[in-house]
DNA sequence: CCTTTTGATTGACAAATGTCAATCCGCCGA
DNA sequence: TCGGCGGATTGACATTTGTCAATCAAAAGG
């Protein structure tokens, strides 16, 4: 891999204290690839044979079942994706399709387990990174089992809104379908809820979103940080 | 804490590995505690004081919001639960409560941390363990996705009848209202979702459910590994 | 033994969500 | 510029799920 690319993927907590040197060795053995929009890059179910990070682009995680497909989580750089299954060896709970044009690196699965086992910093951040994982997944757990749709899309629009800065609107991240995918509901569904958010300031232009009332959402979403925060 | 407990506690993955010394230094620290059915253990938002381990009983772990409640995950003995927030000196996302008369151990954060930092074997363990629970909760999140609540259900018993051994009928683990906030339906939904699936071989009689024909079952509920198979 | 309590079930109804089909709209290529 | 394609939206309708109230059954306690 060209050691251009070695200052971006150190910005990750993963590898941030890594010497040089195993950092250098764990990229050796690793690949940079591109690939075009919307191509399956990892199947459920296989074996986990490379940890995936994702330098630029959009990765979707989703998973099927008896013909019917849900949208997981979007990742974004940079990030790693699929840690759980590297680490134990195991085959892949969710696939994952680039979203736009992206650039990845693959790292061999049995050498992230081998540094793990050789660097106590190195494990650490393992840890963390998993526990994060984790927490996030929780957080998701209880937005779908305790809110209505209406109740998860105004949440997910103010946190949209503060991830984007301080301007009152936002571009949505990608297409409604997928939303509504991410949401657990259908287009269909989706729409209507947009229209049921207007009354509490929620302004829709195509996949540009404003938000004209803050606090008028907040008091209907009652965002919280235990499902909200994804930074703790 | 008495030593008569070690070696229960020993049998957890996540201890194995440590040497005697180590082992008894961690419980040295620790305190053993019987509590009560229908006791709060743990209130989500509270800062992770302690490691908890489950030696007998039943723990429930379950969240809120906004006036609602849901069930999140059931523990039997002997694990641990909310390693997560532990690690990570963060706060509970969920709450916990015994569900029947219950004896757990409860280990300083502090010291599972340091532990964490001294031995190479235990910070291995504890990986397990976590991508472990990620996993559980990616395919948790799948099977709320993926499939309604009649298919949530039956999946749900073709699980426990694995678990429960060779014999067609088993007893429900806990209460049903708390069966159906688990699956994420109502005690009144999962009331007709059990008439549902008689035509699929389920008998119920109280608490106790038989599968007269698991063959027919299957057909209709599509157990698949990556949703249902906990121990991968 | 009886009473009280709690959970389970049922029916009637309401609300939320999904499905299907038609239409609209913006974007891209010919 | 003109189609045509895919996603978004809308309306009508079906299904699923939740809510409320009443009733039933079983367990707990006096």
């Amino acid at each position: 891999m060209p050691e251009s690319y070695y200052p971006d993927i150190k910005t990750l907590d993963l590898f941030a204290g890594l010497t040089d040197e195993r950092f250098a060795q764990l990229m050796r053995g690793s690949y940079v690839q591109n690939f075009p929009p919307h191509v399956e890059l990892i199947t459920e179910g296989d074996p986990a044979n490379f940890l995936h990070i994702i330098l630029s682009g959009a990765v979707e995680l989703f998973a099927s079942w008896n013909g019917r497909e849900t949208s997981m989580a979007a990742i974004r750089p940079i990030s790693t994706f699929i840690l759980a299954a590297t680490i134990k060896d195991a085959r892949y709970l969710m696939s994952a399709r680039t979203l736009d044009k992206s650039r990845l690196v693959l790292i061999p699965s049995q050498d992230v387990r081998n540094l793990f086992d050789e660097d106590q910093g190195f494990a650490r951040a393992i840890v963390t990174e998993l526990a994060q994982c984790y927490r996030s997944t929780i957080k998701s757990q209880k937005d779908l089992k305790l809110r209505t749709s209406l109740e998860r899309l105004a949440n997910y629009l103010l946190r949209q809104q503060a991830r984007a800065g301080t301007t009152p609107d936002f571009e949505l991240p990608f297409e409604k379908r997928k939303l509504a995918s991410f949401l657990g509901m259908t287009p269909e569904n989706l729409s209507r809820a947009f229209k049921g958010l207007k009354p509490y300031g929620v302004v829709v232009d195509g996949s540009r979103i404003a938000i004209t009332d803050r606090a008028e959402l907040e008091a209907f979403a009652r965002p919280c940080a235990l499902i909200d925060d994804y930074s703790t």
